[in-house]
DNA sequence: ATGGTAGGTGGCCTA
């Protein structure tokens, strides 16, 4: 199984984009953040032309997040199984995929450390553990893919002394990361390149951090120990940051052996 | 020179 997430940031402003985008690298199942579409609005006929069925969890104007399969696409569901109430945000869509449960999650920014936002953020996370521990089984193949908003160590993104004050990269964002990966997922991108630097997923538009190699490693493909023990190739498409209008993040591609 | 880009919406907010 080709797994691949992307935050596209906008689909409709990205459809020309992502279209010619799946028929290269041709992946069995994607997970899609920041449609900006409501429900209704998601271009199911342009996936369905290239083999994929789609389920879409918008709101409109922000955030959107969805699953595309042409491995099959069954027991749909959205939000959180954590008994605490609906996420006031579209932030998380679920879908099993030839046997694996997939979550395609576009965690909450933070916007500024102290910012209700954050407190937000962090709450998400512990929602996210929430959920896994209540309805997920670490046994069982299970990944859960998206724009995390949280570069892991110092060293996913380009500068640390850049980001004093910065949201993205403070301890409690971490630890609550972790918290989530403490349950039983693996970070399979740093499993397969435990020593590399440099790669990242998302490049802010403004200054010209793409050209200058200046990102950040947020975008994360997560994996039960026996989904990530079958993970073989893994690689950021960083042409797809490259030419007319893209989008600020890169895909994110995997490949699990079956 | 203390900025800048992009996307949404609608006359600013989010990233």
């Amino acid at each position: 199984m080709r797994l691949a997430t992307w935050n596209v940031n906008s689909l409709r402003a990205r459809l020309e984009r992502v279209v010619p985008w799946l028929a290269g690298v041709a992946p069995d199942v994607v997970c899609l953040q920041e449609t900006k579409l409501a429900g209704d609005d998601f271009p199911h006929r342009a996936f369905e032309a290239l083999g994929y069925d789609c389920v879409h969890h918008g709101e409109g104007r922000w955030n959107g997040v969805a699953i595309c399969s042409r491995l099959g696409l069954e027991d749909t569901a959205a939000g959180f199984a954590d008994g605490a109430g609906e996420d006031p945000d579209a932030r998380i869509v679920w879908a099993t995929c030839a046997g694996v449960r997939v979550a395609s999650v576009y965690v909450p920014n933070g916007r500024a450390v102290g910012h209700d936002h954050y407190r937000y953020k962090l709450a998400w996370f512990g929602r996210l553990r929430a959920h896994l521990e209540a309805v997920c089984d670490p046994a069982g193949d299970v990944v859960v893919a998206g724009d995390f908003n949280v570069a892991p160590e110092d060293r996913d993104v380009w500068a640390i002394e850049a980001f004093a004050e910065s949201t993205h990269v403070t301890q409690p964002e971490r630890e609550a990361w972790q918290a989530v990966c403490g349950w039983g997922l693996v970070d399979t991108f740093r499993r397969r390149y435990p020593g590399v630097d440099g790669l990242y997923t998302f490049w802010d538009y403004q200054a010209g951090r793409f050209h200058k190699r200046q990102g950040m490693r947020i975008d994360h493909v997560l994996a039960t120990e026996p989904l990530a023990a079958r993970a073989g190739g893994i690689v950021v498409d960083r042409n797809a940051r490259k030419g007319t209008k893209p989008s600020d993040h890169a895909p994110l591609v995997v490949d699990f052996a079956r």
